[in-house]
DNA sequence: GTAATCACCTGCAGGC
DNA sequence: TGCCTGCAGGTGATTA
């Protein structure tokens, strides 16, 4: 599931690949890809037609090609990869993979960009950039997603404030990405297992040196993520080349469930958690004690 | 204004 | 073998 490092190696091998080139062709296969334009995929290819492409930046898990003036004024694609989606630079000549939803093809002739998405999940759109808070220029959907751990401008005090000031579960606050962006459920049960930290602790009662310690372990996590190539359980994340990450074999609490915690031996822990799963250290990472409870043990392993 | 819940979507594993 | 169910999970709309 493509998180911030999943999201970064695909932007590197669209800087290598699709920067200076010009779109000659948009061809939507599916409309559900396009579902945040809001004119609808006519609209979408009509605008890329004939554009060359300037920039490949991100922020958290969104990431965005820019774009040469248009008669518009600048603006921009934004991509979310969603759970599957994948951006793959592909020979024309090869197939297409079943769940091609958008391809671009180019002026030069050479290797056609795809999105291809399993699930849904992800979708490509075209936007206008806009002025964001702390400078810079953004496509408008993203502005209001906080600076990821791995942005140059990122401030970690007032990302540790931000987490403390909500009134939820410290694993919620990391996932929502208006308080740190590029966190998803595997980096967060990560940080959380790093930082010896339960994911139902109430913020409230984090300490600024708690709060400090989840967020650099979910910078140094996502790093060494990063390092490696991005985490890939399965076909669903690879890089434009299709090729997949390793850092799935480092992993201490995600997907671990019934197998030995690396710190102390006691066996990972399964719990639900929003409709999904949080794995964690029963020992290291204890349960606060005044919040319901309500997890499972049942694991299905990873 | 803030927090919680649910729908969206497809493929796979496991049980019967 | 085939059907059914549960699970994976990020985002945005809706509800409380």
């Amino acid at each position: 599931m493509p998180e911030l490092p999943e999201v970064e190696v695909v932007r590197l091998g669209l800087a290598d690949h699709v920067l200076d080139r010009k779109i000659a062709e948009v061809e939507v296969a599916h409309p559900r890809a396009v579902r945040r334009h809001a004119e609808g995929g006519l609209d979408f290819a009509a605008r890329l037609a004939g554009r060359t492409i300037t920039g490949a930046r991100r922020r958290g898990k969104y990431l965005w090609l820019d774009l040469d003036g248009g008669a518009a004024g600048d603006d921009a694609v934004l991509a979310h990869l969603g759970m599957s989606g994948q951006m793959l630079v592909a020979d024309a000549t090869r197939p297409d993979e079943k769940h091609l939803r958008i391809r671009f093809r180019f002026a030069d002739d050479g290797s056609e960009l795809r999105f291809v998405d399993q699930r849904t999940f992800g979708g490509l759109s075209v936007h206008p950039l806009v002025p964001a808070t702390g400078g810079g220029l953004l496509p408008g959907p993203v502005a209001h997603i906080a600076r990821d751990p791995m942005d140059p401008l990122f401030d970690l005090d007032a990302a540790v404030a931000a987490v403390r000031r909500r009134r939820t579960e410290l694993k919620r606050a990391l996932l929502d990405q208006t308080v740190v962006s590029g966190i998803g459920n595997i980096y967060a049960d990560e940080a959380l297992w790093r930082a010896k930290l339960h994911s139902l602790r109430p913020t409230e009662a984090l300490t600024r040196a708690q709060g400090r310690a989840v967020l650099e372990a979910a910078t140094e996590v996502m790093a060494e993520a990063l390092r490696a190539g991005g985490t890939s359980f399965d076909a669903l994340y690879v890089n434009v080349n299709g090729a997949s990450g390793y850092f799935d074999r480092r992993l201490d609490a995600y997907g671990q469930a019934d197998r030995p915690c690396r710190r102390c031996g006691t066996p990972i822990r399964r719990d639900a958690f929003m409709n999904r799963s949080s794995f964690s250290c029963p020992r290291c990472q204890p349960r606060p004690r005044h919040r319901a409870t309500g997890g499972i043990t049942a694991s299905r392993g990873a």
